[in-house]
DNA sequence: TTGTAAGCGTTATCAC
DNA sequence: GTGATAACGCTTACAA
């Protein structure tokens, strides 16, 4: 018979496991955590019991008693950003047999909603905690620092993190990317941006380095805006572009949604690619090698961090060996059609 | 001075704002919740103690004693389709300013996974639930009957929902978009379908119905696989469509991944486009608006769902007035180039 | 290996 | 309007 607290839910809780397994709570709490500490009758009767019952522990409960929840918080700043999706798919993959749970969080791009969040996930005292990027407000980053459980910033490399970190420089992305058009011949490079997130903004530095270098750099050919990427968008600022320098012969975008409607936009205008413009991608969705003509693109370990950041979290978790707290993903530049000028 | 309990975590309770305020800590649980519930005084006593010691909130002893978290669990089957990235999208744009959370399941197109994760959100005691699809398993939909909480069904139509339902009718989109191809002057018009997921199947059943109707319907004009879907698998399957149907004159495309894939497969191939193979995808992401040349969709409320859903459960949370329990929020057929054979 | 007691931080209940 | 007290369901600390 259960006992019919006031406040009762309903629902079976362990100590109606415990009284029908005729044993104390705190063994079925052992039982379910860690069978080994329990003797295998006994294990066995509990085992019978959770079944009849169909108990499901309170995960609420256990937090409170724990001081410490089964979930790893991710914060990223889009979930429409395939980038991002791409991202989350890899800390899924990572936890595939864990009993932690995945709690995301969605900055949209704003430090201040990225303080809130923060704030607000590690009130639930998570067992671990993902942040994109390294531009963390002030008061973001005290937080972090004072979190009480392991904190990967991920999707940017950098030296001194607040934990630990695992990326790419997109400053060498985008000089890399840059530095390829310039080789394969082209002369007017101009560079399209949307969004223009930190991450964009440092691609976009590492373009500017590479086009000083070969001593072409020009403001004119640079055309962003703060506005979502998409591929709309990519034949908008072509025609930007275009518009401020008609002499114009090759842009690195963004990100392959714009590089995408560049290409359509070319070939509505009838712009021969890669001949009389050259185009380079960031990212390498699996539509660049598909394209006609194949889009050149810079392919970036988005699934691989997150798998990467769940699995410096875990390890963390149970005291392993201390891997590296900065872990560099690099890139690949995926030569393509679109920026082979001089191919037949 | 602070009770130093062996396991005391820390961080400041709503016993230490009781105290610095100089009152009970069930007020400050009140004028936390509800101040109107609290005298205007003791109210701002508690705001200054608040921010003095930094307070927030411990959202699991708060779920916990109240059997209710401000949470609401959303599963879908995949995160990287774009599909259920704008859902979601939409589901966070209802909820903004709302205390609530969003918890996301991804059950990887598993109903077993998605009966696990059901399970495991309502041990959770969570304030909504909003599921994906029709086609939950017997174990899962007995459970989301004695959920105990607001339930919606998302992404399709049908008439009796587990407690509620907001979507369209996959079946009557396929069948729009097949019947449209007919009536544009195409006659072997093949369906292309990857993942083939229970809305998929529905697409498909529309799409044989329609031409069954015309008296054009031939088990060879199907070409289908379980393999997730992807641009570059769209090219793939045109070619075996055209294998078994050397005269195909048009596909209809279970996706708009697929349909572009086939765009670049005939471009390759340079079979003109719609004249002698006419396109039609599905959802009509924007790229489909500006591809080269434009590409027929039918335009399903992705972001418009996920709004609703949340809409359904917070007026059910606050007691509102009854609305439908079922939604159909309708599709609409998007007629472009790539379906227009006899334009200029 | 198993159990007892106490506590995790909050809210429901009932009294004032 | 405010407060004392007892839950909520589980786990830590300590004992046997």
């Amino acid at each position: 018979m259960k006992k019919t607290g006031r406040r009762n839910s309903g629902r079976p809780t362990i100590t109606d496991v415990a009284r029908l397994a005729g044993v104390a709570a705190i063994t079925v709490s052992r039982a379910l955590r860690d069978p080994s500490l329990v003797s295998v009758e006994l294990r066995r009767q509990i085992e019978a019991a959770v079944a009849e019952l169909g108990y499901e522990p309170n995960v609420n409960a256990r937090a409170l008693a724990s001081s410490r929840a089964d979930v790893i918080a991710v914060l990223v700043p889009s979930l429409t950003n395939i980038v991002f999706a791409d991202f989350i798919s890899g800390v899924y993959k990572a936890l595939r047999g864990n009993p932690l749970q995945i709690q995301i969080g969605n900055t949209h791009y704003s430090p201040r909603e990225e303080e809130r969040l923060v704030a607000m996930f590690l009130g639930q005292r998570p067992s671990g905690l993902i942040v994109s990027g390294i531009d963390q407000s002030k008061a973001t980053l005290k937080r972090l620092q004072t979190a009480g459980c392991p904190v990967v910033q991920v999707m940017e490399y950098a030296d001194e993190p607040v934990d630990m970190l695992v990326g790419f420089s997109h400053f060498e992305g985008g000089k890399a990317a840059t530095r390829h058009l310039v080789e394969a011949g082209y002369r007017r490079i101009g560079f399209i941006g949307a969004r223009m997130d930190p991450r964009s903004q440092r691609r976009l530095a590492g373009y500017r380095l590479a086009l000083e270098e070969a001593g072409l750099f020009d403001p004119a050919l640079v055309v962003t805006t703060p506005t979502p990427s998409s591929v709309p968008l990519g034949g908008e600022l072509l025609c930007q572009a275009m518009a401020k320098t008609p002499a114009l012969d090759a842009v690195f975008c963004n990100n392959d949604d714009l590089a995408l409607g560049v290409l359509f936009e070319a070939q509505r205008q009838a712009i021969r690619v890669p001949q009389a413009l050259g185009i380079c991608g960031f990212n390498d969705l699996d539509l660049m090698g598909v394209a006609h003509p194949r889009l050149t693109s810079v392919r970036t370990p988005r699934f691989e961090t997150g798998h990467r950041a769940v699995q410096m979290v875990l390890r963390r978790l149970q005291g392993g060996a201390e891997e590296a707290r900065c872990v560099d993903l690099g890139f690949q530049l995926q030569v393509r059609d679109s920026t082979m000028r001089d191919a037949p």
